[in-house]
DNA sequence: TCGATAGTTCAATAAACATTGAACATAGGA
DNA sequence: TCCTATGTTCAATGTTTATTGAACTATCGA
């Protein structure tokens, strides 16, 4: 019924919730993709991540980076976007999902999902 | 047997082991109470730690954060001192202890177990 | 040598977690 | 109107996790 999912409120953001979603590897993987792609658009669709597990697990993982606060997602017709709430993050807490992002950059080859992650490209409206 | 428990070498330690250690309340309160006390002492005992939780529960989250590289544990007598692998963490990801510790103290008072981490007088040779 | 102190290890338990496939809902295009 | 594409929800499964108390080990001091 919900038009469009519950996401938390930038103060009910939460730390521990905050690096148990960024520990797990797909999670981590999606947040990445994310930021990567931030440069040529701030959105991606569920579509976009299937390289790094199926349709319902991915959904799973989508809700509990919607929970956390990590990401926002906004529903188009039959498609859901999604964008990192970075202002949100960044006015929490300070520095810390760049120090996560680059630490995952600099990890890059020896995280599993995260070299699967190439820029998508982006043509739509 | 082993005189000293085992530790990952810098190389071994592991972003989202990282994250995962310190996405418990108690692990963070741990970290947390180490770092406050890094400016008096560099190591604490395991028996500071006993206003977070019983001594078989902290033996276990210990082991967690050695075994991810957070912390070291330096075997004294019946005593074990334990201290943050501060160099080892910013080499491997650098900025992302302190952005860590620094979002932790902003929400200090919203983290269940940070207020008990008060200062521990250290008077020990 | 005895007793107290400091921690670890083990077994048991309950809760949370990740993953899968099937069923479902919704929107858009032929 | 039907078919297809996009995603979510649900139930089932097996794994990992945090927590507890009891038993154990090792060291220090009297």
């Amino acid at each position: 019924m919900s038009r469009t999912p519950h996401h938390p409120t930038r103060e009910q953001i939460e730390l521990p919730m905050v690096l148990d979603c960024l520990s797990d590897p797909i999670r981590l993987a999606i947040v990445y993709q994310l930021a990567q792609q931030e440069r040529v658009s701030s959105e991606l669709r569920c579509s976009d991540f299937s390289a790094l597990s199926g349709k319902s697990n991915l959904a799973y993982h989508f809700a509990k980076l919607r929970d956390c606060g990590l990401m926002q997602t906004r529903v188009a017709g039959t498609n859901r976007f999604m964008r990192l709430r970075r202002e949100d993050l960044e006015a929490r807490f300070p520095g810390l999902l760049d120090a996560v992002l680059s630490s995952a950059a600099k990890d890059a080859d020896r995280l599993p999902l995260l070299p699967e992650c190439e820029l998508v490209e982006v043509d739509r409206k």
